[in-house]
DNA sequence: GTCTATAGTATGATAGAC
DNA sequence: GTCTATCATACTATAGAC
């Protein structure tokens, strides 16, 4: 049996400090804006340090969404298995919302950037097309098109307000209660009450 | 007097078709992920003539862009001219959907590649910060948080679902109603007539 | 106005020492 | 687990011929 070192907390120390540091730079320049050099500088190491985490800088990009796509996969599944459709697209609405809340900018570099786009295709493909899944979720199945329209922007809008600049003031209470308000409206859901 | 030569038509043309093929290759693989190599390839001549057009591959971005800026500045000043306010927010709404149809796919690189707001940056000041200035028309100058996020929401979602690939098969008249009237929804605009 | 040729730098990635 | 040293490749950009 390995014997258990006496800080065994720090375990997979720098593999997150990686992950944590790339988070912030692609949040910055977006993907293909931040070079390996770029992560490496950030956290005092070599580019070769980083490779010993990573084989590819897409492997990186991917480890850094991981979570975030889970997060949306587990939010699909969990609306499929509300019974009322108003209760399916509240479900969704939170489950983005507060994914955004949590992280602001970076909503913005993996909803748009067509760099990750390519760089996250396995991945995407493996949770069977989240982004689909959630859009079809949000206007109930409908092909109506003016359905799916709402349900782009409101997914998309969402995404990118979340970190966009003029809206850096608003605290995550604020900014999660408007989200769900304008995502509700849009949608056609009743207003709620306070 | 400079004679005018046979075959006048063609003044510029490798320029614009320069632009017009940086144009689809941006809207493809985002601004980063295109190479003067690319341009130049698809353009069938070399990378040094894509250098005698522009000095660098930021002036290519800004040419790029150039054009929807203005327009874009065009509808904030005409917009500031209406009186009533409902006015104001449906020639807004109007002038982006209008943009975002006729371009789709690279709407969503321009709205959202960070690599792209650092090129446009000197662009954007010339304009007055058009963004700001076109989501302030749109929550009609109110301070109020919740009327904010509905702008951003309403600006950003736009741009991007026109560019999305779910949205694809939706003809150019289709998708402009059914933006505008996501857009009005969300931004609190009764309901028009047909 | 477009080309060839090339400079200079940064990139993603690898091998092997410590 | 991190390092130095290095690879081939791609990039932006320049100089000068045609």
């Amino acid at each position: 049996m390995t014997p258990v070192p006496p800080a065994a907390a720090r375990a997979g120390d720098t593999r997150d400090r990686l992950l944590a540091t790339a988070l912030e730079l692609f949040a910055q320049h977006g993907v293909e804006g931040t070079s390996l050099q770029m992560i490496a500088d950030a956290l005092g190491v070599t580019k070769a340090a980083v490779y010993y985490h990573f084989k590819t800088k897409d492997e990186i990009t991917e480890a850094v969404a991981e979570p975030a796509l889970r997060q949306l996969g587990t939010i699909a599944r969990e609306a499929t298995t509300l019974r009322r459709r108003g209760a399916q697209v509240d479900h969704v609405l939170a489950g983005i919302v507060e994914l955004v809340v949590g992280h602001r900018a970076l909503a913005a570099v993996f909803s748009s950037d067509p760099g990750v786009a390519r760089a996250l295709e396995r991945t995407l493909h493996e949770e069977g097309n989240v982004k689909e899944c959630l859009t079809d979720l949000l206007c109930g199945g409908d092909s109506d098109p003016a359905a799916k329209v709402a349900a782009h922007v409101a997914m998309l809008g969402i995404a990118l307000a979340g970190g966009s600049p003029g809206l850096d003031s608003l605290t995550d209470d604020e900014l999660r209660r408007h989200l769900m308000e304008a995502g509700r409206r849009l949608l056609g859901r009743p207003r709620r009450r306070d």
